[in-house]
DNA sequence: CAGATTACTAACCGTGCGGTAGAAAATACA
DNA sequence: TGTATTTTCTACCGCACGGTTAGTAATCTG
């Protein structure tokens, strides 16, 4: 019989995963994660992910119930990473502080972990890209989030779209971030300074050059 | 006896290229272009692109010495068209301007054509990706020129770094257009114009709010 | 120790891939 | 017209892919 199958929508009473069961997954994953971030998602074969954890392809499925299967929760596990920290770094602060404290977090978080960083772009691409995906929101509706309560707390001007500027800013990001992963010597975090920098100047209240001389 | 290898590195005297030989090739490269737009790289098949053109796969491939020389040649094609549209509208102005020319007329271009889009966005994330690959860094010093420009000529900030801007507007004009992209409704234009209000606040000379009271 | 369950392997299957071989149409040219 | 060349087709090759099957170790449990 299949162990448990918990990719997606466990429900209640699973039996507790065997240690076996538990070490496995965990190397699979790990091993997947790795070769992802080298030879990227088309490279990463089934039999390349059996071959870099020593067993055979069967094995695999035996653990998982797709190649896929296996791909999507190594990406789960890398994304839930990333958003524990990125969201214990932007939970202590609010208004614009939170703003920066996402603009730099997520630069840090991705300078420090490139293979994640890989793993992320690979599937970022896999579900934007061609299919009519909606293209999850959540990202770009969270920073607007924080840009809109910055706003209210008067941290930014009113005219400031918080979509729009979401947008831009996550953009921005990921530029900084793709740079530093083509080139090491990119100094990401001083480029996420800069960022931080504009948007104090072009979203900030302080100096008010257009609408209110 | 194949025809003309005009995939890359051509020497001088080549003969010029029948018609039926040109009309094909275009639309091998039209139709290659509409495939990757809609299934990515990956979907674009030998067999696919036959199949779209109304051939078989030994037809293209008499008229192209392998699949990915039709899919770069498609590539190049949608490039040049891209490139010679945004070159000229930059050409035509200096200083800021070009580079508020460069952030309109990029976007302008990419809504205009969304074909062409998928197809850059497909082939960017080839050569960006996994591979090393020094990454072209051809855009960035291109916009960086321009910035650069921008600053000798009194209208941006002498303490602004060419460099690490041109690497934010290109990710915040690349998140643009990918948005737009996902969405249709997106406003891009607006968002275009969001950002070049931004560009002008932060990188502007006009207001100094820190370095100089 | 015996039986059940867990964890695995080797071999195989069907599919789609890029590309090739050789012959046959279509076309150009004398 | 006949011949040469350009263009195309059908059929095939080898390969890597994800996944399946049947059997076999290994481990737990009474």
């Amino acid at each position: 019989m299949q162990p448990n199958d918990a990719s997606t929508a466990q429900v209640r009473p699973t039996k507790p995963l065997t240690i076996t069961e538990r070490a496995r997954r965990a190397q699979l994953i790990g091993v997947t994660i790795d070769l992802v971030a080298r030879h990227g998602y088309p490279g990463t074969s089934l039999a390349r992910i059996a071959e870099a954890a020593g067993i055979s392809k069967a094995a695999v499925l035996y653990h998982f119930p797709s190649k896929d299967a296996v791909v999507r929760t190594a990406y789960a596990s890398v994304l839930e990473s990333l958003t524990e920290y990125v969201g214990a770094e932007v939970a202590a602060r609010s208004g614009a502080p939170a703003v920066e404290a996402y603009v730099r977090s997520l630069v840090a978080y991705l300078r420090d972990h490139p293979d994640h960083t890989r793993m992320i772009v690979e599937a970022l691409r896999e579900e934007t890209g061609i299919g009519d995906t909606p293209n999850a929101p959540s990202r770009r509706e969270a920073v607007a989030g924080l840009i809109d309560a910055a706003r209210a707390a008067g941290d930014y001007r009113p005219g400031v779209d918080p979509q729009t500027t979401a947008v831009i800013v996550n953009g921005a990001i990921d530029a900084i971030v793709s740079e530093r992963l083509a080139d090491p010597d990119f100094d990401s975090r001083s480029a996420a300074e800069e960022l931080v920098g504009m948007l104090r100047r072009s979203l900030g209240t302080a100096p008010r050059d257009t609408d209110n001389p």
